[in-house]
DNA sequence: CGGTTAATCCAACGTCTGTCGGATAATGCG
DNA sequence: CGCATTATCCGACAGACGTTGGATTAACCG
């Protein structure tokens, strides 16, 4: 199973600089068994081996199953939300130095969006499986989707106004930009094929759309 | 569970009239229950309590679990495929009747396409959870997501040849609209919302896409 | 030093899982 | 009728599951 693993700590309370330590290999290991399989088809005790310790080791760190499943996911897209925001925050700064910047900005975001998601395919999977639970869809899209589309839309509307977009951008527009994203990840995660071709053709896709969604505004081409 | 359940069948060689029967239903509650669910979360005495059966006749029905899971998924793609590759003769007998009319096929296909996924949301479900299984996600866009790309992709090279699009499409292209769909159909089995608002306005933000994506051709207004 | 705290593992629990052998009952066929 | 066939269910098995109590070990603190 290949295993994160820790060093395989001797019992005994741990010196006070590396306390926490084990917390974050158990989630770590968690996080991508739980994105490759799902949460019913992962066992605590592969959790804990794959981590290198105990499964008691993992339940006291961590409580129930579905707490430690809530703990990952709770983690990776924290970690998603403060790079979004970040970005949002560069995006509404250029808002001020006119529609042209405003766009190029609103790219940029997008930008970091691939980026984090490509770097971390596991909020894909996480996501995508959580999605896909009929009850707890609301939820989720309450809690996590639907900020980050009122984001993006705040951002177009605005840009719209300064006049380099035609028209604003209902709430299907991103969510379908979002999920192309998703699968552009899922297919790169793919054993074969060439990703660091597919990873530049997607780039120019979604300049392209884009552009095409909102018309010409100076910033058709760019290498 | 509500269970679609069987009358519940007294035990005996059945008529010749009723035989196959049970292994459909049994087919359509694990249909339903896996996509709602995953393989994994469910038990065959659950699917057996759906079906209105005893656990053991699941298996005598439908052998392992495993194969189970594969006639289900097997079943559901296969009545995609039939109705996508209908659709798609007509949008090649529409080739020959010129580039316009070429274009309104290809709309009527991606229609088609649509209608189906809202019709059987299970089909989306099963397709997106097995595509997250890192290992079989090769084998499944093989099998599954590369013909009907690439169906779609020579339609659009045949109308583009005709005068009626701007350019060829990449897969990327046709992948994220498909992705787009399933987002849709998630979307739309969530509680809340007003479902026949959603589905109006997906339908336009498509033909707008592919409006924008590959140029005016007159066939930018529809009803 | 001695006492407290905290992390780790071991072992066991009750439950649920997928699977299979065998009993039962009803039809089809001669 | 009598025999083979088939669908159905009951019962049981071995294994894996999530979870818990208790023992062990080591660091902290006075």
């Amino acid at each position: 199973m290949a295993a994160v693993t820790m060093p395989r700590r001797r019992p005994g309370r741990p010196r006070r600089s590396e306390t926490r330590d084990t917390r974050e290999v158990v989630l770590t290991a968690a996080t991508a068994l739980f994105a490759a399989r799902g949460f019913d088809a992962v066992g605590l005790r592969e959790v804990a081996a794959a981590a290198g310790v105990d499964v008691a080791t993992v339940s006291h760190h961590t409580g129930t199953k579905a707490q430690l499943y809530d703990a990952c996911f709770a983690r990776v897209f924290a970690a998603e939300r403060a790079v979004l925001e970040a970005a949002a925050a560069r995006a509404r700064d250029a808002l001020d130095a006119g529609p042209q910047q405003a766009l190029r900005a609103l790219h940029d975001m997008l930008d970091v969006f691939v980026d984090f998601l490509e770097a971390r395919p596991e909020t894909t999977a996480l996501w995508l499986r959580r999605w896909l639970e009929p009850n707890r869809h609301a939820e989720l899209d309450q809690r996590y989707a639907a900020p980050l589309y009122d984001l993006v839309e705040e951002l177009l509307a605005a840009v719209a106004a300064g006049g380099a977009l035609v028209e604003p951008t209902p709430h299907v527009t991103v969510r379908s930009l979002v999920w192309a994203v998703h699968a552009h990840v899922v297919a790169l995660a793919s054993p074969g094929g060439s990703p660091a071709r597919e990873r530049r053709e997607f780039r120019a896709f979604l300049r392209r759309l884009l552009v095409a969604l909102y018309g010409p505004t100076g910033l058709t081409s760019g290498p």
